[in-house]
DNA sequence: GTAACCGCTTTCCTTTGGGAAACTGCTATC
DNA sequence: GATAGCAGTTTCCCAAAGGAAAGCGGTTAC
């Protein structure tokens, strides 16, 4: 059965939408979960797993999600201190969101580019 | 059962959901998209409908839209010619994607803001 | 014929995001 | 003592996104 989205589904979810896309938004922030989800990384180890991004750029982004608890930053007491960076357990709430995203991403380049 | 992405989940998927988050990117696709949804306008009434939008970004914005066909232009042969602007049947398919932001968005900002 | 409406387009400007390069303070190694 | 690595920061620059204002070609109402 189709149904168009209700007045109600549209605006009052909208703010809702708008700030997930915030969280996500960027070229940069999926990039570095990802990377942080296959497995944890120190910030030299992200610069170079995450092809071309650039240190003020990853320093950036790593507070950004941080901040929304998606990567944790962990300080080890070694001499020196060794930082490590990991996807949070909260990051896998993103799951469902990166799974939608994805399919609906696939079936649209099929309709608009039928590839 | 908690598990994380595996990492084809991650990298196979990671240009979908980018394709995915361009077609909806920007500050005012989703805004246009849904006031169509809740009904049909003519560009003037769109200008009123969605707040503080420039014409100029409307028409752009417009024309991205029906490039990625969640959006359809229709002329009447009236005089003068009427155009109207109307959520296409597909645009329905962005449903799922929308409930789902919404939804973490929702959880998210609790998460965060405590609100 | 003049004013007003419609559906835009054009020009110019500001803001934002992102990149390159150099630099910093600390530690460790040679 | 010099060099290198770590984890960034700072400065400067460029390009893309977006906004404000004006204009434009057509139509219709006065």
């Amino acid at each position: 059965m189709k149904t168009k989205l209700t007045k109600a589904e549209c605006s009052s979810n909208l703010k809702n939408v708008i700030d997930a896309l915030y969280v996500l938004n960027g070229k940069w922030k999926l990039p570095i979960v990802l990377s942080l989800v296959n497995s944890p990384k120190r910030f030299n180890e992200l610069m170079k797993d995450v092809e071309g991004i650039s240190p003020k750029i990853l320093a950036q982004e790593l507070k950004h999600l941080e901040q929304n608890e998606l990567v944790e930053r962990k300080v080890f007491a070694t001499t020196p201190v060794s930082i490590v960076y990991e996807a949070s357990e909260y990051s896998e709430s993103l799951k469902d969101v990166l799974r939608t995203l994805s399919d609906w991403g696939a079936g649209h380049r099929r309709k608009i580019l039928g590839r």
